[in-house]
DNA sequence: ACAAAAGTGTTAACTTTACACCCATGT
DNA sequence: ACATGGGTGTAAAGTTAACACTTTTGT
């Protein structure tokens, strides 16, 4: 006999000003009615998991063209409760711009948290959410994850903030540059950022067909 | 509607004089029958992956006590005919020694086969391997997978095969050795090896409680 | 002019690489 | 005694780490 639901789950992550955030939603009925909760759905028998959490993400988050890697699977016995549901991780590393500008919405409520100040969440989510958390920190050392995060213009300092907070160390800004610059990853745009206050910030953009290297 | 089937699939890896090497089972029924595969099985409702795994490896293989990694998840939906079944694949790496004294016998074919020397494999199973294979020669950069395959005493001439092998370039015994011994985490036993040829080489072992570090 | 953050260069410590000879064992 | 593979040291090249002042902008 055979019972078991398969169900995928999506945390999928994004960086505003060098904050790390996880997109939610909010769960509209019972069990776990008003908690957060990552976005997923059950897999049928006529999809992929891919193509299931793809859809669900559309459909809940309105974000398209997601790349999703695997995280983990969750086969715990009462993860959910009264059913059997095993659930497999995806995760998803997107750009600020390409939320602000695709992101269409949905009959769902929303919303981006900062990783370190999330809401209450649903079912064993945090779970889920702490374990996406420690593998992103171990997938932002590659260049191409970065890429990911900025597949437009940044700045060094921007990067090096990232990585402080995943190596949870501060870093010499002399030594930063003159490292991340000897990878030839990444070539200056001619412009300058925005400053808020202090001197601007020397735009950069990633090199086309980069390799994927261990950044630190 | 919902006819997903959930298995999980166990590539076991050890090292026998420094070849790798894979446990398979032969298959006894159709479809498939007489070709290799991987011992898993069905998850049913009252069983974790983990719980699942363990249970058909001590059943078909004859091996207790194994530690798994999660390695990946297939779900194509034709990757086994005439059903959908989405499969966990779970790698476990264990030493000569404990295979040597603690395997037993079962209902089963088992044999251990040369990676680059497999036989007939079935189903989607030589993509599951593939996978596992190139998983494998990552976690074996960490101290601790290292440490699995050589629970006691090892050489370092054997040692330096492994990399040999997993990075595909040669590397300078001198070099090797003094960068291996800085790491701090091994020890002489005071014991050499067996000579086949040549001088004997001195026998190590790993320390108690060693981090774990990456190596290569 | 001042506050705030970004950009830059040099030296010392450490790590990695390259390389050749001697040693312990079996035959 | 010889063949086979293991063990050892040193010097040059490359990498990392430590460190302080100047530049560009906004107010």
């Amino acid at each position: 006999m055979n019972n078991v639901i398969i169900e995928t789950l999506a945390p999928i992550f994004t960086i505003e000003d060098s904050v790390f955030k996880i997109l939610l939603v909010r769960k509209k009925t019972e069990p776990y009615k008003g908690y957060w909760i990552l976005p997923g759905g059950i897999v049928n028998d006529d999809k992929t998991i891919n193509e299931c959490i793809s859809e669900n993400v559309l459909e809940q988050a309105g974000i398209d063209n997601l790349n999703f890697e695997q995280s983990y699977v969750f086969s715990d016995l009462d993860r959910v409760p009264d059913k059997r549901v095993i659930a497999v991780s995806l995760i998803s590393i997107v750009d600020e711009f390409k939320i602000k500008s695709h992101q269409v919405s949905t009959n769902y409520e929303v919303a981006w948290f900062p990783i370190d100040q999330l809401p209450k969440i649903g079912y064993d989510h945090s779970n889920v959410i702490d374990v996406a958390i420690s593998q992103l920190k171990i997938k932002l050392n590659q260049s191409k994850t970065l890429q990911q995060i900025f597949p437009s213009d940044f700045t060094l300092p921007e990067i090096q903030k990232i990585y402080e907070q995943v190596s949870a160390k501060e870093l010499d800004r002399r030594n930063f540059r003159k490292k991340f610059l000897k990878l030839d990853l990444i070539e200056e745009t001619g412009y300058k950022a925005q400053s808020v206050t202090g001197r601007p910030a020397k735009l950069y953009r990633f090199k086309q067909d980069i390799e994927n290297v261990i950044l630190f």
